[in-house]
DNA sequence: CATAAAGGTTGCTTTTTGCAACCATATTGC
DNA sequence: GCAATATGGTTGCAAAAAGCAACCTTTATG
């Protein structure tokens, strides 16, 4: 996690990895999802190690993905919890988890993403032209912005 | 890049996090999507170390990513080139390239996705309810997949 | 008052990166 | 026909990041 300077490449893509584009992090937003908020079930439920999850977490926190709260025991009791800027990452983990439900578990995948209020599926996540159409890769292109003077 | 053992993790998200769930990898396959196929390539854009870039590029190609084509220029030139399994992951990357459109850059990004066809940008990707509307975090849930006998 | 739980930090070892140099094959320029 | 250059790597070594276990501090708990 290196390369382009986060601070000056305007990718939007490469800022965006440079939030949350390491293994740790996203699996520790995965399970923020999932309810987990607390150090040590982040710990337990991951695996991952104790300063590992310190450094992420701390990360996770100095990028707003993340608000650590003192859930006030009298002291030292704290919880993370994700901020808006957190949960809105819901679309960009369900689009890699159809991805690989399709491409790694063949359609087949063990656990599925369904909504409560009537246990259906969610749909697939697609991207759509200014028409509502589902548009492929090849038929799009990168531009600069326009930039409004002023 | 390591805790779940990718080959017995039954969550999808994890599963394709082992794929691509790594700067390198990530970056390789936007810049494939950008239209590069050549190693040289590659390292200059990326700036990526080149024993690094062979590593990446030889997982990428192990896991159906990307596809190392012989260009038989008489002899050794080769091409990476995106799979379909690669190219669907436009929608995973448009996801991400959205969000930090969004949280990082304010909406005001210096580069943008748009249609060739019109010059439009293309709609934000979201994830839908079984009827098409919009649906949250907290509305969803996790759930063990119904395995069909035989 | 001893024990344990939560949430870390520290020190050390192992693994992964990054960098530069090197190499083989094939083409190009002269 | 021979030197120079491009492509697509590999190798060795140094630096950075990750993993592991032990330790520490503040609050509960028995």
């Amino acid at each position: 996690m290196n390369r382009p300077d986060p601070a000056t490449d305007p990718c939007s893509l490469a800022r965006g990895l440079a939030e949350v584009g390491d293994w740790w992090s996203l699996m520790i937003i995965r399970e923020a999802m999932y309810g987990t908020r607390r150090f040590s079930d982040f710990q337990s439920h991951l695996g991952v190690a104790r300063n590992i999850l310190t450094d992420r977490l701390n990360k996770l926190v100095g990028n707003d993905i993340l608000r650590k709260v003192d859930v006030g025991e009298r002291g030292t009791r704290f919880e993370y919890r994700l901020t808006d800027k957190g949960r809105d990452l819901f679309v960009v983990l369900t689009a890699l988890r159809q991805w690989a439900d399709k491409w790694v578990f063949n359609d087949l995948p063990p656990l599925q993403l369904i909504d409560r209020q009537n246990g259906n599926p969610v749909q697939r996540v697609q991207v759509l032209d200014s028409n509502g159409n589902p548009i492929k890769l090849h038929q799009v292109t990168i531009a600069e912005a326009f930039i409004n003077p002023q």
